[in-house]
DNA sequence: CGCTAAGATGTAGCCATACTACATGGAAGG
DNA sequence: CCTTCCATGTAGTATGGCTACATCTTAGCG
């Protein structure tokens, strides 16, 4: 019981499904019937009420009961709240995958869902304390760098069209040599993001590392612990889920971009009044521009 | 009451705490004290039982009950549990908007909850028909041509960067001259994908119009309906919530992003078992690659 | 191989809480 | 001023969540 409370605890990071997943092998025989009809169908599962659930695993009330407990839930509301909350974000592939014979609303569906949970649970892993560290740096920066391959490019050039409210000159050369370029000629209040979700890419490291030796500083921007974090002065880790099959859509690039947003918002937070008010009129600029020219594009 | 089912149906796109907002004007004096304290403080009225929330709201058990039928709740446990659901999202700035006084860690949560609360409102709004359209359109397609400016060009370019999943040639051109050529260069078969949020960019839909004019199909990804989605073959519309003020970020990329995925992923289904063995393959490869020379990037 | 003890599971009963039928109070309209 | 209808509260009911206890299974040890 008290283990229960603690792990409770100490592993709120995750969903209702993954926990339950994972102490399926601790549960006893007949606590396992009910986590196999929950896992089964987890959907129809949340309509149930006490006694149907008991009687769908063949088993008695209070064993639901337990196996509430078991997982993590105060009770059997609780349980179905939590259920409830844990379906709202849709399933990730994890529990129901891609398949030939989708057709395009289902696909649309299950992305959407893979995407949204994928996105729970980059919110529940990035550290904040990382986070305030990272806007820190940027607000003593003189100017940014973004770099990144592939995917991770995309995020990079995004991050470089939200320049108006990091407000320093901003960066993001698609090429390898400009990167390194730029990196080398780093002065000490120049901060260089770097990206790679494998953390592992070859030339982002020889960038990063590049800027770091110039007196830069580096804040790098993966999806797990690797080389490129380990060596960054400011590492920002956001986890998603992987991709698992061949139609599994990379959240990483969304989660990616959720970041640089949170970190745009964070230090156009912390300017100054004037820059603030700059911003501001900036935007709504923009906007009457957009309704009378119909030539702008969003940049935001 | 048969009003009220009707426009739990018709509404059901809505999450629960939009329909309360909508329907306070339209509700009895006492039901709205309810309304107002659901609405004040959402968190903390899905821990409330329905005693609990009549105290609250100073009326008797019955009004609360009635209050949940009229927003089209089936009683107090479904009105719960949706609610419970709407929060697992979290709540979009509409709710709980950014302060300068807010943490770096407030920041990143309230970031995320306003994404994915909009990602939830672009999958509700995303309609079926027109992605199963859009899907037979790239099917069929020669060549796939993707164009945006801004936001919408990084949304472009990370289309491109899906040419395996498509399988056919796809460019993206970032300079409107180069897209404006590539689009009178279409074919009978060639697909123009035009994203552009607001769907009024000039330069977007002159490169639509050329393609159209030339003979080729438009498809467009736009926030709303608009002359762009108007002059589309295939108009796909996915809604988000609006940039409310300076620091909301802007979440159309994301749900663009997700769109490229949906498209991409259904194409993919669709497409020959010696195509999909050939992504497979080089997704296996590419795995292989970056595990030894670690100087390969995420591309998916 | 049998006995014992601990753990797993079911039974029975209680209490809370969601829900419903009905009554009362108040407001609007004639 | 009376009447009627609508809003709101009161009282009662029953379903469903929860708990204390009994029974059965199983494993460990003599």
């Amino acid at each position: 019981m008290t283990l229960d409370v603690e792990q409770a605890s100490e592993e709120s990071t995750d969903t209702l499904l993954e926990r339950i997943t994972r102490q399926v092998p601790h549960l006893r025989r007949s606590e396992q019937r009910v986590a196999a009809i929950v896992l089964d169908d987890p959907v129809s599962a949340a309509q149930f009420t006490m006694a149907g659930l008991a009687e769908a695993a063949e088993v008695s009330e209070p064993t639901v009961m337990r196996f509430c407990s078991s997982v993590g839930c105060e009770g059997f509301q609780d349980f179905k709240i939590q259920l409830a909350q844990t379906l709202a974000l849709g399933l990730p592939v994890t529990h129901s995958s891609i398949t030939a014979d989708d057709s395009p609303g289902d696909v649309a569906e299950k992305i959407f869902d893979h995407t949204i949970s994928s996105l729970d649970r980059a919110r529940r892993t990035l550290a904040p304390a990382a986070v305030e560290k990272a806007i820190a740096a940027i607000l003593d920066a003189s100017d940014i760098l973004f770099v990144g391959f592939g995917a991770s490019g995309v995020i990079a050039q995004d991050a470089q069209q939200k320049f108006p409210l990091f407000g320093v000159p901003c960066q993001a050369p698609e090429d390898f040599h400009q990167q390194f370029i730029a990196a080398t000629m780093s002065g000490p209040r120049s901060v260089t993001v770097a990206i790679s979700n494998t953390g592992h890419t070859e030339q982002t490291l020889t960038v990063a590392r590049a800027a770091h030796k110039a007196g830069g500083t580096v804040i790098s921007l993966t999806g797990r612990t690797s080389p490129l974090s380990e060596m960054a002065d400011v590492p920002l880790i956001v986890r998603t889920f992987e991709d698992t099959d061949v139609y599994t859509p990379s959240t990483s690039r969304l989660a990616g971009l959720v970041v640089i947003d949170i970190l745009a918002t964070g230090v156009a937070l912390r300017r100054s009044p004037e820059h603030t008010a700059a911003v501001r009129r900036m935007k709504s600029e923009l906007a009457a521009m957009r309704q009378s020219d119909d030539t702008g594009e969003d940049p935001s």
